[in-house]
DNA sequence: CTTGACCTTGACGCTGGGGTGAAGGTTTAC
DNA sequence: GTAAACCTTCACCCCAGCGTCAAGGTCAAG
């Protein structure tokens, strides 16, 4: 197969496939006239990889995912460090809110704070 | 007052200071050799910038509160203009932090899916 | 034999906001 | 007289995941 091809049946552009073999996330082979060459479990391979980008992982991040499968999983995220990887997402993901949550109070009390500044101190 | 004066009074860089004026936050008066020319009133200006884009606002958001300060309030944050900047910014806080959570909600759902797979049906 | 649908590598662009850095020149202060 | 502070303009930075040419090689169909 083909990368037009992989990437159709994948559900992303040719770009994004060679971009993933730029990250080491999939490993061609090279016909004779330098195209280069997929097998099925590619498809599974990009695909997945697809899905824990939408799910805010980097591209590094998925690389537990990509060895899980390619070890023969059924499943990429059953393996050991998979679960790991998703641990250290939620934890990201977490201190994010975290951080926000915090800043949201700030924002409150300086907004009550505002809010009940004596009119008659105003200007004008 | 110069330019440097200013920045050290406020606590930011001078490159900061005429970043702030290319965002229209800041108008100074021009001396006869082509100096900017600061009043004591651009310090609390500047400060309250600063202060505000370490809330996450952008520059633009900051606006209104430099005017209230022109207004000749004692405070930025007083006059309704602010209090409406603040509560933009407070509902797009809410509005990320309800993405996350929602992303987190996916990613636990996917953990424990993963965690509570079939051992006999891993590979290896 | 030519069209057009593939493929190749390489390189730059974009997004986005708040800056920083460099270059090149004038003015002020000590 | 020279260092420090000021001026302007232009460009670059971060961050990742691509998009979008450019300039060409390959291949099956009609």
């Amino acid at each position: 197969m083909h990368i037009g091809d992989l990437a159709e049946r994948a559900g992303v552009t040719v770009r994004a496939v060679r971009y993933y073999e730029s990250r080491g996330l999939v490993q061609p082979g090279r016909a004779a006239n330098g195209y280069r060459t997929y097998g099925d479990e590619d498809v599974a391979v990009v695909r997945e990889v697809k899905a824990l980008l939408s799910l805010g992982l980097t591209a590094e991040q998925t690389y537990p995912f990509v060895e899980c499968l390619r070890a023969g999983n059924d499943r990429a995220d059953v393996c050991p460090a998979s679960l790991s990887a998703y641990r250290t997402r939620i934890a990201a993901v977490d201190d994010r809110i975290a951080e926000l949550t915090e800043l949201r109070a700030r924002l409150t009390d300086l907004l009550s704070d505002a809010e009940t500044y004596p009119e008659k101190a105003r200007a004008r």
